[in-house]
DNA sequence: ATGTTAGCGTGCCTGCCCAC
DNA sequence: GTGGGCAGGCACGCTAACAT
């Protein structure tokens, strides 16, 4: 279970992953002294959908979900954030309200940095404004990816290519460039759905389909791959 | 130790889409 | 029009975690 903790801005081992990562001492020292960091719980929410942004949050540790409601009140979840990332920030930049709700998935610690002291950041190193704009084109390009992949797949083919995702995502950090190497997925059944845009009870009845082919293994709430080769097949990736 | 709750898994039924 | 496949929804039982 991650642990609280505070950490200065020059010794912040999630920055390395940010669009921070260029900062000069005297810059994190000023971005330190701006930041309010927060320990969130399991299931707590950050920023609500509808509320005008005053600034950014950084995640430092744990994991974040972003999602949205339809129009039946079902949840989609359409992004997450790991340390090192950004968040609230295409509504900060484009100047309006949240249209996700952002909640933890895990106990998280996340930093806050007022809009001022932010575009002061920003100003000073174009080389940051360069970064978000490189994070927002990755955002927009997977928003496209995902857009494809609910209107023209099946959901046994959207399911495997989302374990082959979280797969990354849980994967930690020391064996995060393995190909091969699997995670455990500790994901509710109702997440998973919420995210391959589908109902629970079809997700388990995959999951139980993907268990006897000896794709992946469950172990309780746990979901291990055991086949990437075959996911990867059956995700037409 | 016991009761409660949340999450998981399964069966059954229904609706939609497509091929014939 | 009909049948088959796919996916969603509802109901129910089981289990583990949590609270008292």
């Amino acid at each position: 279970m991650a642990k609280f903790i505070d950490p200065f801005c020059t010794k912040c081992e999630a920055r390395k992953d940010s669009c921070f990562y260029m900062l000069q001492n005297g810059d994190l020292d000023f971005l330190n002294s701006n930041k309010v960091s927060t320990f969130y719980k399991k299931g707590q929410t950050i920023f609500y959908a509808g509320r005008t942004p005053t600034g950014i949050y950084c995640l430092l540790n744990g994991k974040i979900k972003l999602s949205k409601l339809g129009f039946d009140g079902k949840e989609q979840i359409v992004r997450f954030v790991l340390p090192g990332q950004l968040l609230g920030i295409r509504a900060l930049i484009a100047k309006r309200s949240y249209t996700a709700f952002a909640t933890t998935l895990e106990d998280s610690t996340v930093c806050f940095i007022d809009k001022e002291s932010f575009f002061k950041i920003t100003n000073k190193y174009p080389a940051i404004t360069g970064c978000l704009l490189s994070t927002l084109s990755q955002l927009l390009q997977e928003a496209e990816d995902k857009m494809t992949s609910m209107a023209q797949k099946h959901v046994r083919e959207r399911l495997a290519e989302n374990l082959l995702f979280l797969n990354n995502i849980y994967k930690p950090v020391d064996i995060k460039n393995s190909v091969e190497t699997t995670a455990s997925i500790i994901l509710p059944r109702e997440d998973l759905a919420n995210i391959v845009g589908t109902a629970t009870e079809t997700v388990i009845r995959l999951l139980s389909d993907f268990k006897n082919e000896k794709l992946i293994s469950i172990e309780g709430r746990k979901i291990i791959l055991k086949d990437i080769a075959g996911l990867h097949k059956i995700a037409r990736l």
